[in-house]
DNA sequence: CGCGATTACTGTAGCGGTACAGAAGATGCT
DNA sequence: AGCATCTTCTGTACCGCTACAGTAATCGCG
């Protein structure tokens, strides 16, 4: 006698009571109905090929059984899709759960995937205990690879599988999609805005996951990722126009310990009057740390940001920043993902598409002329 | 003559610059070697029970065909785990990644998962156009429900399902294993740190799902999740017993209009001298909106938050609040579950463990004894 | 009334693996 | 030499579902 369970309130098997079954499948649902496996099948998956009469039996028997429905693991396999794709993100997890630019990427692809019932899986390009590379061991039916280091074995495997793929913020490939943000540009604006603010002496601080870390001699030397580098690219287009040499730092990525660098910067003998940095989370420790100096923002020292996070427009003073729209880059990697998957599935023609999102300078508090004296 | 795709420096087809297929399976390499699809298997997948010499054969002539392993989703079949954990968070994903106490249990989770090799799928409880139901047409060999709506369809999915499921800040099941905070027992703390310090008049502002929203008059009728629930009823605890009757409103989750919400409570003929907040998130906003009343925190008004966000020691005032240790509660969820798995998988003994972590009253700078004039 | 079009259901042939129980030959030991 | 024991490799039987091509009965219609 199956009562149910007193807390979930389900009962343990079944809806009807009926008997405890080592596990239904659509053929013991079948057998019970006395209909083959296919019909029960059509029963739950294409309501329309069965008469409703039927469907009813079907489902109620089903409902007795405990049969719940169809296997996600062998309608995978038979159907050759999944119903989930991947997401992949830098190795720590941590920093895309930690940093808002990201964070709200993921929120806007996760709503834009929402309404097509397909889940969102994290991978990550590290190896498990047993061996297990989810990028190569997880069932999906396509991925995006947001942000990573360009070659990583873990995307290599993607690539292999075939798997239909969105990069974002990652060196466009031929052939796969891409989704990118003017980084160059935008940055050059950044620059242009300091250079015409009559600013000479200016500092960078950006951010990689690979090093060196510190002052950086050769600011091109590290085998950045995309985004750091386009974004050099676009901060020296305007300041070796103007002559400017900077002096950069680079930092880990998403550390929290902004200060250490931004000290290698400004507190020195002769301190730039403007910092470039990579992100405005970056800025603000830049802002924070300024402070503690004895600096004014933007009096003594302008600072710019990257990404118009809302944090940019929280601070005090507000962040003049390059504003990119981390939302819609979400909605574009969702929708060139299920594109991709589409056309996958169909055969069909088309090329990757490799779209490119704009940036904009966004003025705000932080920056000024420099000071008179150095002027 | 494949050549290789220039951008991606990969073959278009194994490394080999072997033959177009259509698609290598393990009976194709099988075929290729001269073995049996099983020795194939095994050289994949338990390297151990071939020389070594074989599988370097199998292995190269799968390369050369463009084999890249297993399919993931025949193997999840044949083996009945597919390598991916669910986590079914609140309808609007949203949430979940705006709010840092939120993403700190996500990515401590993901952290936690990493080594298992488990990847981490995002479930909402939604349901996608073509009907599909993540929580039910999506392959997992487990799943964690976070902070949801007590009962919801996709909830008994999951159930129905069998998989196993650990419930976070969830009302506790039976048979389910669980972890939640001590939710009730810190709200207690921060409300009698309150009446110890002389407050008599209390608003109280939280949040939750479902209405009714704005000025309550019976904080105890709505169906609210487990901890606004059980927070109310700790902070009533305190309350009860000092005599005091708070003034409650209510408003939607992870609202960014905390403003309006505070105004119900701060901008009145009389109003309280000490808000007890759902979250510190929420206290950040009443914080806000008490000075923009021209209200100082703490001097005519004690704020004290929940959780102890990074937030609440960054801000200013930094903020009284109860702590829960976010990570831990992630990292105690993901051992849940993977005990759950392991256990289902031997079918082994064992009950369902309910974790209950502690919490801890956090004094800091926005609480103080009320005003004199209205002591 | 006869015939093509629908509707309702069935059977077969996979999807691409893994588990498990052998079998055949090599090895070790007395 | 004789026999138990490894080591390697093989064969079979699923895992649970869906695609697709039927078949049989019902329907519409001139």
């Amino acid at each position: 006698m199956q009562s149910g369970n007193p807390l979930t309130g389900l009962p343990f098997f079944g809806t009807g009571g009926g008997e405890v079954v080592a596990k239904a499948t659509l053929q013991t649902v079948a057998d019970r109905v006395g209909v083959s496996r296919m019909t029960v099948s059509n029963a739950f998956s294409r309501p329309d090929q069965l008469s409703s009469a039927l469907r009813r039996r079907i489902l109620d028997a089903a409902a007795d059984l405990g049969y719940v429905g169809p296997d996600p693991a062998a309608r995978a396999l038979a159907r050759g899709a999944t119903g989930a794709v991947g997401v992949m993100l830098t190795d720590s997890l941590r920093f895309a759960f930690t940093d808002e630019v990201a964070t709200s990427f993921l929120a806007a692809i996760a709503e834009e995937l929402a309404p097509t019932g397909l889940a969102l899986t994290l991978l990550t390009t590290t190896t498990g205990q047993a061996g297990v590379v989810p990028a190569r061991d997880v069932a999906m039916d396509g991925a995006l690879v947001y942000s990573c280091e360009a070659r990583s074995p873990a995307i290599d495997w993607l690539i292999r599988r075939r798997l239909p793929l969105v990069f974002v913020d990652q060196t466009p490939a031929a052939g796969i999609a891409s989704v990118n943000v003017e980084d160059r540009s935008g940055a050059r604006a950044a620059a242009q805005h300091l250079v015409d603010l009559g600013h000479r002496r200016v500092g960078i601080l950006t951010a990689g996951a690979d090093g060196p870390y510190g002052l950086v001699a050769d600011p091109f030397a590290s085998r950045a990722a995309y985004a750091p580098r386009q974004r050099m690219l676009g901060w020296h287009d305007a300041l070796d126009r103007a002559g400017i040499r900077p002096n950069v730092v680079r930092q880990p990525p998403y550390s929290d310990r902004v200060g250490e660098s931004a000290r290698l910067l400004l507190d020195t003998a002769e301190p730039p009057t403007a910092v470039l940095c990579f992100s405005d989370a970056i800025a603000y420790g830049v802002v924070r740390t300024a402070e503690d100096l004895g600096l004014r923002v933007p009096a003594d020292v302008s600072v710019v940001g990257f990404d118009d996070n809302p944090l940019a427009g929280r601070m005090r003073p507000a962040l003049t920043t390059v504003r990119q729209d981390v939302a819609a880059k979400g909605r574009a990697a969702a929708a060139a993902l299920t594109m991709a998957i589409e056309r996958d599935r169909t055969g069909a023609p088309g090329r990757a598409r490799h779209v490119r999102l704009p940036t904009e300078l966004v003025l705000r508090d932080s920056t000024a002329s420099p000071p008179a004296r150095v002027r």
